[in-house]
This record gives C-alpha cells, sequence and structure tokens, in this order.
DNA sequence: CTGCAAAAGATTGTTGACAATAAACAGTAA
DNA sequence: TTACTGTTTATTGTCAACAATCTTTTGCAG
C-alpha cells in the first residue's frame, strides 16, 4: 500500500491550494487520534518522511504547531514525543472543559434555531438507541459530534478552535468514564437536559448543566473540581 | 546595534539548551507585544533570517507555532501576517478570557495562601497609586501581572498557557478601556474586590467577580456578552 | 562478570540551494 | 488611457547535505 500523502500522478493535475505542512500535521493529529501513534511514542523524522514521501522541513514544521496545541512535546536533540497525559493534567483538562461548554452554553441559548434544535435532538435519540444497545462504539462518536455542535453553533470561532485542541488533548488520557456501568444512559440524560435548556433559551440553565455534564465526569475519575490529584 | 540572537562570541562558550525555534518564537512574541511588528504586517523570512543572524529553516518553524497560537496567519504561497483582530473578534475573545479568568477565580479560592493575597494586595496598592497618578503606562503593566497572577495561582497549567495565548492574541487589539476617564479607580475597585472574595476563600464569589470584571470592558467596547459585533 | 571509556551509529538541528508560485513591471493593442 | 499579456523579480515551499548532539555498542581494566 502506498502512504505518500502526494499521488505523483496527480501532482500534475492538482493545483496545490495547501502546504505540506498543514497536509502533514493533520495526518499526525489523525495518526494520534486513531492510535498510530501511541502517547509516549517519539516521532522519528527521516521515518516519517519516507513514509509520507516528503522531506524532513515540512514534517519539522508539522510538529512545531502540534507542539503548541499540546498534542505533541519536544525536547531539544531527544526528539519530538506524543504527550503523556498523567491524571493531575487531565484533571486540570476537564476543569477548562467546563468552562469552556458553559459558555458555548451561554453564549448558544439566546440565539439557538429550531433547526439547530432539531439537530441536536436526533443525536440525542441517536445516543438513546446506542444507549439501549451497549454500543460504546456508537455513542461515543455521536457524543464527541453533539459537543462540538453546541461548541459550533455558539458561533465563537476561537472558542471552536481552543475547544478543539483541549479535546484532542483530553484524548491523549486514555481511561474513558463512558464505558462504566450505566453511564451512557446518565449521561444522555444529561445530553437531554442540556437541550431542553438550549430550546428554553435559557443561557445560565444551559451553562450550568454543560458544566456539570463535564464536571460529572471528572468527579468519577478524580473527585470533583479543584480537587487535588496524584 | 547587533540586532542578532546569538551572540558568535558566547556561542562556542554555551551549550544550547534550547532550540533556535523557540528563540525565534520569543523574540517573534516580543516583536509583536512591542509593536515592532503590526497587525497586518508580513513577516518576511529571508528578512527576518538575515536579521536575528540564523536561516530560514527555523524562523519558519517558530511562525508555525505562532499560527496555531494564533498570533500570525499563513497563506499559502503569499507569506504568514502578523494577524488583525476584527472588533468582532476582539468581543469573542472577551468571552473567552472572562470564562477562563471565572475558572482561574474558581480554583483559586479555595487554596489560595496568606502570602498570594498580600502579593495580589501589594500590586492593588501600587496600582491604586498609578491611578491617582493617572499613570496609564505603570498601571498597564501592574494589570496584566495582577491577572496573570491569579492565573498562574490557580496551578493549572494549561489554563495558564491558555490565557497567555489568549492575552496575546488580544493585544493586537489596540483599543484598550483603562484609557478611559476614571476607568483605572473603576477597574482597580474590582480588583480589591477580587482579592477580598479570595481571601475569604469563597470560590463562587470571586468566578462572578472575575467574570464580570473582564465583561465590563467587553460591554464598554462592545455591549453585553454574546452580543453580535460588527 | 561488572563498570567505565572511547568509538560508531543514529537522530536531530541548521543551513544553503533549487523549484514553484505570486507580485511587479513593461509593452502592446484597442 | 485602459485592459491585457508576457517577462522579470521577489518570495515562499521543499529538499538534500552537513554539523551538533545523543544513544548504543564495543573494548578493556578491574
Amino acid at each position: 500500500m502506498d502512504d505518500t500523502i502526494l499521488d505523483p500522478a496527480l501532482g500534475l493535475r492538482i493545483r496545490r491550494t495547501e502546504s505540506l505542512t498543514s497536509l502533514i500535521r493533520r495526518e499526525l493529529e489523525r495518526m494520534i487520534e486513531v492510535g498510530e501513534l501511541k502517547a509516549g511514542d517519539r516521532l522519528n523524522e527521516n521515518a516519517l518522511a519516507a513514509k509520507l514521501g516528503v522531506s524532513r522541513g515540512p514534517i519539522r514544521e508539522a510538529c512545531r504547531g502540534l507542539e503548541q496545541s499540546g498534542l505533541v512535546h519536544v525536547i531539544v536533540n531527544r526528539g519530538v514525543f506524543v504527550r503523556e497525559i498523567s491524571n493531575h493534567e487531565a484533571a486540570e483538562l476537564y476543569d477548562i472543559r467546563a468552562a469552556l461548554y458553559a459558555l458555548a452554553g451561554r453564549l448558544l441559548a439566546p440565539k439557538i434555531t429550531k433547526k439547530q434544535v432539531a439537530e441536536l435532538r436526533r443525536m440525542v435519540s441517536q445516543m438513546e438507541d446506542a444507549a439501549d444497545k451497549g454500543e460504546l462504539n456508537v455513542f461515543y462518536p455521536l457524543n464527541v459530534r453533539f459537543h462540538e455542535a453546541i461548541v459550533q453553533f455558539s458561533g465563537n470561532g476561537r472558542l471552536l478552535s481552543i475547544s478543539t485542541s483541549v479535546h484532542r488533548e483530553m484524548h491523549l488520557f486514555r481511561r474513558r468514564t463512558l464505558d462504566m456501568p450505566g453511564r451512557m444512559k446518565i449521561s444522555n440524560s444529561e445530553h437531554r437536559a442540556i437541550v431542553d435548556a438550549l430550546a428554553a433559551k435559557d443561557g445560565n440553565a444551559t451553562a450550568q448543566l454543560m458544566e456539570d455534564h463535564v464536571l460529572k465526569s471528572r468527579e468519577l475519575l478524580f473527585g470533583p473540581m479543584g480537587t487535588p490529584v496524584d
């Protein structure tokens, strides 16, 4: 199989509108997301360059972007490593996420459209199906999309990019709460309450529910917000 | 004057513990902070490389980091430009900052030390002096340090890095609220209330005060939170 | 066998050169 | 003049080679 990003046959026809660097960054993000690159792994520049069919320059540039977004960390003269998230850091990220999601809810509530409410409700009912059947691998991506949608609908562009970044970072932390018994159902009932509050255009209520929703996950793993961990 | 980062005379003696890339990124951040590079300016790689006495590689890597943190944006084949922040985006950043500072206050309140309270009070009283004398150029950096200190004392590392990033980004937006008549005094009275709430270890009150403090600036420029701008 | 030191190898840091693209300019036709 | 087109120039995108640094292996003394 050919792993190179650029198909040479197509190279002639495509007018490239994107730099290799950004293509590579997305590819690396994907590899980390999917688990092809695991926390703690070192990214060998030569190997990656060969695998993706480019030189080391773009690889290095992509890594600097990933560093800033917290997905990797760089040690001088040693290389770049997929970050490992300690319990302590994961707990911190939960706290941040709670605040960001609360803000998203507060911003969205007063201006949400009927169409958006309908879309969120659709997701909730799909998640209900998945929860009934105990299909975590169906529930999980829906859950992600649900939260993403609320942030996106909030209309605050930077909030979306920061949230995405924090979410990716949290993904490096493997322990999940959703696979605890009955957790999907409880989580989804919270989703329903959130959508109800949004539909009622109640910003304060939505914000509170979003915050609680995130912090509940935190509590299951680490105890209440602000608790020192590890 | 010599603008190069690396003094060749020192180069031999220092065992470099940091890559050029990170030095350059800090230098560029400084140049943007100080206004040597203004919003909308293009960063000419050759010129920067010559000025800093390095090659283009590290420059490009540094720029990718800055891109991710929102200080510059890159257009393929055209270059990297210091970002210009629209009113709309500035308003969005205020909303985010309010949420982040509220979180910082909430986290810090229950665990603040006497020493930290004293340090914050010292800053407040220094700001009071500056406000009395109408010295904005003294007040402003103290104001920055005050807010930074609270986030730092909160102990959430990622919160600090995100806050710093958001703060730098906001700095690209030139209009300030503090130079409005009487604004320094009002602002500082809010600072005092925040420190009092912190000293009382009242997380909710602190969070609310921090949020209001930031949103008041937003309102002066753009109207209340969530208001569409531009 | 263990511990240390030096050499060999692998990997990152940095550079200068070349290719691809966009901007600036000049010349021509309407 | 203005619009268009081809040419020149400036700048970015990419690459491959070299230098600096770290890691591993090898060899030797105890």
